[in-house]
DNA sequence: GACAACCTGTTAAAATTTTAACATCATGAG
DNA sequence: CTCATGATGTTAAAATTTTAACAGGTTGTC
């Protein structure tokens, strides 16, 4: 099982699936509402529809409209995606790659985010044994 | 300051910059050798020159052959891949994404590692207050 | 010196990505 | 019914990406 072999998307297809991501899913409309240079309805359709023949989006009819959503599941594709920023920048390291995070958006983090994570760690000392 | 509008990098372009900042710095030798679907040595020398135009790499010259590393450092980089993850599938929340990481690859988490990040979480909580 | 083994840059063709013009079809207003 | 609106698919041109053939240059060996 050598695991899959990372595919790679054009930067218009990025685009697109990063905001199918981010939303849940899509229609054309909102992809041109979006992207901040968007082409024309037309090109934007392509794109959504080629993504779906690649396996990366499927579309369910809502309304008379396509509305587009990502195939493998966020939570999934996020593993990944992880994976892939762990590799290229952080040696594989979870430990620095949280810790970046950390040091990041601290002050974002609320008291209550800060006391589950302290718990996640706990867990994890336990489990680990 | 409305922040740079994240750069898309071809598919190929995607691969060298992730060797080179795995590796910190690359030749075409060491892309041809890291690819497995590289293409002619010329082709790849091609796709440094255009990188380096583009400001993502710069180059040094070392026994005769070009070496390249990232224009941008490692670390800024690594903020940058994190956010964008961040932003499209954890909704911006730090806390899922320490989590996702943490479920990952818990087993991989030796003991020293889990002390210094209740460490750091410990210490964003008094520093936050 | 001549040759082989590497390296580089230039250049242009091949392949893919990106775009949008067009042709339809369905819906709703007048 | 007729027209405007808004959706879809097909198709092909435009633009970009990707590739590699070529043309040197340098170094080391015989």
């Amino acid at each position: 099982m050598p695991g899959k072999p990372r595919t790679y998307l054009s930067p218009r297809e990025q685009q697109v699936m990063e905001v199918a991501y981010q939303r849940g899913q899509v229609t054309a409309a909102d992809l041109i509402a979006a992207l901040p240079d968007a082409p024309s309805n037309s090109a934007v359709r392509t794109h959504l529809r080629i993504l779906e023949t690649k396996g990366h989006l499927s579309h369910r009819e809502e309304d008379g409209r396509y509305v587009y959503a990502p195939t493998r599941p966020r939570h999934s594709a996020a593993r990944s995606a992880l994976a892939q920023v762990l590799h290229t920048f952080f040696d594989g390291s979870v430990e620095r790659a949280v810790a970046t995070l950390l040091s990041e958006k601290e002050a974002e983090l609320s008291d209550e985010e800060l006391e589950r994570l302290g718990q996640m760690i706990e867990q994890a000392r336990e489990g680990g044994r």
